[in-house]
DNA sequence: TCTGGGGTCCTAGGACCC
DNA sequence: TCTGGGGTCCTAGGACCC
């Protein structure tokens, strides 16, 4: 007869620890033990020495260096953090199969199934702080349970350069004492909502029926935070996500900016998303223009095309009518930001150009070549498989 | 020095189709 | 002729996360 045991803490949450600032400090020595702000205008991350003291992320420059006079800002270095991320994640992919990346600087893995190959899952967590310190050179902090969920409270209570291990059978004891700020999902208006009704704790939100939760903050919310507290997240580690959307904005300030100012900043940010959308080999259908105005508030108005596309040209032409749309708003409030997204990405896994090539002059070739290029990025071309006669090119999925 | 830049998910109403 | 339900897609806004 079987004893059905519960399944063990087996989900790593692996999270950097002030990410842009830690890579800073370890390229330039003279950084290290200080107060480090990233960023000009906002701090992007900051050093724990610097949150010691009270800078918090996006505070405002400003309002950062009056907290902590002493902190050295420094410029971000995106192209760094980048190669940072993708170093630390090899260590993670050497690590387990099953690797759920979700942001530049925090992952899932799952390393259950490797007890007898590389030992329990708080080995592996030690062996894996210790390899991305090595191996890359900067803190991480793990957090080690039985659900995602817990995994990722653990790694928040245990920064920075923490361990933090849940054992199955202490998950309540653990969670329920938290302020509910712990809680995934729970940001400053749900927390106010719930503080304002005299629920503090993790504790304090479970021994609510869900219904009341439903009828507080909606059917979504309501139900996702009373399985939380009780600890129930059944979601398993998914591998090979792919975003559902690609943007850029851009703050413009506070002075009044003519059309054609703006119609340059839209093209601007056409240009980049474009450029990053085939460079990954993505195309998408919904073009969105986000907008922000000098009281903050903001507007968004989106078109969705019937095919998807990753041309600079279609995508503008559908911003600029999009701008158009918005201009009286723009005209009564005065814009402070431009965003521009495209979402509905649709995976291109392949390129068939109808174009024979015993029959095609080199000239015909080329610009099918500079056609694919200009869809997909010169990195589709390299990588493209040329089939033979009269097939055409074929381009592979591209990995994101 | 009031407030960056990149995303995800949910809700709700309306259009449209069957 | 009138009435109805279900499903999907689109748009706009909001909360939240790093």
């Amino acid at each position: 007869m079987f004893v059905s045991r519960p399944p063990a803490a087996s989900i790593l949450h692996a999270d950097l620890d002030a990410f842009y600032a830690s890579v800073e400090q370890r390229d330039d020595p003279r950084l290290r033990g200080r107060p480090v702000i990233v960023g000009g205008g906002v701090v992007l991350a900051c050093s724990y020495e610097a949150k010691a003291l009270g800078v918090r992320t996006a505070m405002n420059g400003g309002q950062a260096l009056r907290h902590c006079p002493q902190a050295i800002v420094v410029p971000p270095r995106m192209s760094a953090y980048s190669e940072a991320s993708k170093a630390v994640f090899r260590v993670f992919n050497d690590t387990t199969p099953l690797v759920e990346g979700l942001s530049i600087d925090e992952a899932f893995l799952d390393v259950g199934g490797l007890r007898k190959i590389a030992g329990t899952p708080v080995d592996i967590a030690r062996r894996l702080r210790a390899d991305v310190l090595a191996k890359v050179g900067l803190p991480i902090t793990v957090g080690v349970a039985r659900t995602k969920f817990l995994a990722k409270v653990a790694s928040g209570v245990a920064k920075p350069d923490g361990l933090l291990v849940v054992p199955p059978d202490e998950e309540l004891e653990f969670l329920h004492p938290l302020a509910v700020e712990r809680l995934w999902g729970v940001g400053e208006v749900t927390a106010a909502k719930l503080r304002t009704r005299g629920l503090t704790t993790v504790g304090d939100v479970a021994m609510l029926p869900e219904a009341a939760l439903v009828a507080m903050l909606g059917r979504a919310s309501g139900r996702h935070l009373h399985a939380l507290a009780h600890n129930r997240d059944p979601r398993p580690i998914e591998v090979g996500k792919r975003r559902g959307s690609i943007g850029s904005q851009r703050a413009l300030g506070r002075s009044p900016k003519s059309a054609e100012t703006l119609d340059a900043v839209l093209a601007g940010l056409v240009d980049r998303v474009s450029r990053r959308m085939r460079s990954a080999g993505r195309a998408g259908r919904t073009v969105t223009l986000r907008l922000r105005f000098d009281d903050f508030s903001r507007v968004t108005r989106s078109h969705t095309l019937p095919q998807a596309t990753g041309q600079t040209r279609a995508l503008l032409v559908t911003a600029r009518a999009l701008m158009a749309e918005a201009r009286p708003l723009i005209e009564k409030q005065g814009v402070t930001l431009v965003g521009v997204a495209v979402g509905n990405l649709e995976n291109e896994t392949t390129v068939q150009l109808a174009l024979p090539f015993d029959k095609a002059s080199n000239d015909e070739l080329d610009s099918a070549l500079d056609h694919v290029r200009d869809k997909f990025g010169n990195n589709a071309v390299t990588r493209g498989i040329l089939l033979g006669r009269d097939q055409g090119i074929t381009v592979p999925m591209l990995p994101d």
